[in-house]
DNA sequence: AAACAGTGCGCG
DNA sequence: AAAGCGCGCACTGTTT
């Protein structure tokens, strides 16, 4: 009887191959500037004192919550936070999480108009940066260096993970936190860091499976956007008045959302709370809610699922939006979904275009997306595999030290930048298109790099300045994968060595 | 003391 | 009929 393994010849040698790579990576480890992370220990120390200060001010709540808990008092307690605000207090939040607690957390939190909310989660950010960011951050510094883990055995798509710290999960979005995290990173004395990133990795991966012909047009021709055109959709908008912020909103809360299974409802809430969150204007400086009451459109709609929109609402005009966006846009995508739901359900497992088997009792999102996410970093994978292999062969002294699932960070001194850039376009573009024939769009990456010396927060777009680009390298020296049949001296070696100290 | 569930939040 | 994908870490409060 044949045994059954949940995935092809070619992706174990991905995971077998990519599983050697990563562990490279993580005995290069990263610089880290331990002096400025002690000092910026105290100095956010010192300014979460100065706020809980501030805090004290708020005498109308913390005496409240102080005569209720008694000795008990938690301000970092959630549950404490809730009952406080929700019962004793009698704000108003229809918000409880799965198992009936009152929400919490931020979006929930800023609906209280108190000044006591503001200054709480400003703290709450502030504990979570220091206590995750830099003390645990510190932790697993040693002699300077940190050694994240990469594992490949934890992702049920197929994907990576990081622990010790989690590298994949350093502040970037919001500045201010970024400003103090990214500082500690530092490449090693006459180096930079670069990072080249996929550019939307996961909708050109999404079209090779589904090939919407439309989607496959967004994505060839660089004069089309489609985030900017749902952001006209979702908020009746004339093309040249799709502001930077507007369209960010088309993409993050209507056509993300949706590829991942989201529904109109969410949506348009989360578009709705944007106009005023983010204060939304148009290009020529009109508000989104004005412009939307020119349209015709005043209320956002009930949002109740048991009911249908009403029409006139932003709600039902989402509604129709999500519909033509699937119906007329993009069908071909939803026929896909449509026919993989069903494959799976008639067979009970999915394979990836990577060659991997999802199984288990899955959704109709799981079903869906999974076959996206794993392939998506498998080209990141793949490229780290080859990249690495490149360095080597032409005996370059870049080190490869991270990867946050479509990202590479490498460690590179100022005399390989452009040899370092051009081998990353060669690798991660020209050679992973050739290599796996299901990929039919074009592939694009960026590249950041920071000065030398500079720390990750300093990271500015780069172009290699290289003319010729890519230099092929010759002779030929043998492939890396014969390495131990070369060299059985050392493997005899290794295995005494392991004999010694792991038996 | 250790393990577990629940919540919240950081990233792609 | 169902209703956002994948992670790791810190913390609270309960159970073992």
């Amino acid at each position: 009887m044949s045994k059954i393994i949940p995935y092809t010849e070619q992706a174990f040698r991905l995971l077998f191959e990519g599983a050697q790579t990563l562990a490279q990576i993580e005995c290069n480890g990263l610089r880290i500037d331990t002096d400025y992370v002690d000092r910026a220990i105290e100095r956010v120390q010192n300014k979460i004192k100065r706020l809980l200060a501030e805090l004290e001010t708020h005498k109308d709540i913390l005496g409240v919550w102080k005569k209720k808990y008694k000795g008990k008092t938690n301000f970092n307690s959630n549950e404490q936070l809730g009952s406080i605000m929700f019962e004793v207090l009698g704000f108003s939040s229809p918000e409880k999480t799965e198992s009936g607690q009152w929400k919490t957390d931020e979006e929930t939190l800023n609906k209280i108009d108190h000044p006591f909310v503001k200054d709480y989660l400003e703290i709450k950010k502030l504990k979570t940066t220091l206590s995750v960011n830099l003390r645990g951050l510190k932790r697993e510094v040693v002699h300077g260096y940190l050694y994240p883990f990469f594992l490949l055995n934890s992702a049920r798509t197929y994907r990576s993970s990081s622990e010790a710290i989690n590298f994949q999960n350093i502040p970037i979005r919001d500045p201010a936190k970024a400003r103090i995290v990214r500082r500690a990173f530092i490449p090693r004395p006459g180096r930079r860091l670069v990072e080249n990133d996929y550019s939307g990795i996961e909708v050109r991966v999404a079209a090779c499976l589904h090939k919407d012909p439309r989607m496959i047009e967004y994505i060839k021709d660089k004069t089309k956007d489609m985030h900017r055109d749902m952001a006209m959709k979702c908020y009746m908008l004339a093309q040249q008045e799709v502001s930077k912020n507007v369209r960010y909103c088309g993409k993050n809360m209507f056509v993300f959302p949706q590829f991942y299974g989201d529904w109109y409802i969410d949506c348009a809430r989360s578009l709705w709370e944007a106009i005023e969150k983010m204060k939304l204007i148009t290009v020529s400086g009109i508000s989104l809610r004005k412009h939307l009451k020119d349209k015709g459109i005043t209320k956002l709609g009930r949002l109740d699922p048991r009911e249908p929109p009403r029409l006139g609402t932003f709600e039902y005009h989402i509604q129709q939006v999500e519909k033509w966006f699937w119906e007329e846009m993009f069908p071909a995508y939803a026929k896909w979904r449509k026919d993989w739901v069903q494959l799976y359900k008639k067979r009970g497992w999915l394979l990836t275009p990577t060659g991997f088997i999802c199984q288990g009792y899955m959704g109709k999102n799981e079903i869906i997306n999974y076959p996206i996410q794993g392939p998506a970093f498998h080209c990141l994978l793949w490229s780290l595999i080859e990249l690495h292999r490149a360095i080597q062969k032409r005996k370059m002294k870049t080190l490869l030290v991270g990867q946050i699932h479509d990202s590479i960070v490498a460690d590179v001194p100022d005399e390989e930048l452009d040899e370092y850039v051009d081998l990353s376009q060669e690798i991660m573009v020209n050679r992973l298109m050739k290599t796996w024939d299901w990929i039919i769009v074009p592939i694009e990456i960026e590249t950041e790099a920071t000065p030398v010396d500079g720390s990750w927060v300093t990271k500015k777009a780069y172009e290699s300045k290289r003319k010729e680009g890519f230099r092929r390298l010759k002779p030929q020296t043998p492939e890396w994968r014969e390495y131990w049949h070369r060299h059985p001296s050392e493997q005899d070696a290794m295995i005494a060595f392991r004999k010694e100290n792991f038996a």
